[in-house]
DNA sequence: ATAAAATACATTGTACACAATACAATTTTA
DNA sequence: TAAAATTGTATTGTGTACAATGTATTTTAT
């Protein structure tokens, strides 16, 4: 006899994280949309709030992300002056991403917005915070797993 | 003063769905290349598993996915012959999509897939079920405060 | 019965994701 | 020290996502 409850779509974790993945990032939408970016445009500009340079891979590492999708976001982020791109004079082979002035300035208006979202899901912190660190938890068991 | 803890990427609960979906699709795609298929075709797959006629609208309900992102994947599917699309006879509106003998078929092949995902993530059962209800938990308030 | 509103889907345009491949700069190796 | 392997990015091609818009069909209101 074969089982298939595996099979139903409502049992499936990957399906319930994709979903919400997706709708979570829809909430940022409005608040994005504010300074001009996207959510993973949003991702960097985070990254570089916290480090002014920083290599495209290591970049990459940080978000998860490969230069077939940090290429032209990129581009198109320095096309809108939030940061520069120029190879490193050591290693050539190094892009170094930099912000600019406009890209540090997009920090005051972007502060607010953790708080809106979390205050938009209305939820307990401590539920939101143990699920982060659970999801963080299944993730590394995946990185891992992956070498 | 001005706090910016929360805009430190590791303290972005959307990050980590975010990173851990796109993290478990990849974990599908050897399996997934086997069937032909990529990871939301075979979210449309296990919907006709369950019920082999399905309007439109209420896939695109099932998966919160819209016309644009649908009808194109569905005509590709089409093209596999995975499943027919055809117009309504009571309301030429809503066009039906049907699976196939094909689509019925790989359900076979598909029967073993959660099963190795499950194994692939070691983890204990409880903590991904429970994991996987606070996201749906998430993900409900989310829909709710849509309206 | 008919114009207006609503519904269901398709199309367009932009922006990711990512596998696969290409390529130039650097390191390693024979 | 020249060839081979490695490294870091860029490019190409396919497939989502999704907002915005267009269109045909059906329903509603007059």
């Amino acid at each position: 006899m074969i089982r298939d409850g595996g099979l139903k779509l409502e049992n499936q974790l990957c399906f319930s994280i994709y979903a919400a993945s997706r709708a979570l990032t829809k909430k940022y939408r409005p608040y994005l949309d504010n300074l001009g970016i996207t959510y993973p445009q949003y991702l960097v500009m985070m990254v570089l709030w916290e480090r002014e340079v920083i290599s495209l891979k290591e970049l990459g590492n940080k978000l998860y992300l490969d230069s077939g999708t940090l290429t032209p976001l990129l581009k198109r982020m320095e096309s809108m002056e939030l940061l520069k791109r120029e190879r490193s004079k050591e290693d050539e082979r190094i892009l170094c991403v930099t912000i600019t002035e406009k890209g540090i300035k997009m920090k005051k208006k972007a502060i607010e917005i953790p708080e809106c979202i979390l205050k938009s899901l209305n939820n307990e912190i401590s539920f939101l915070s143990e699920l982060k660190s659970n999801i963080d938890k299944l993730l590394l068991d995946m990185k891992v797993k992956e070498e």
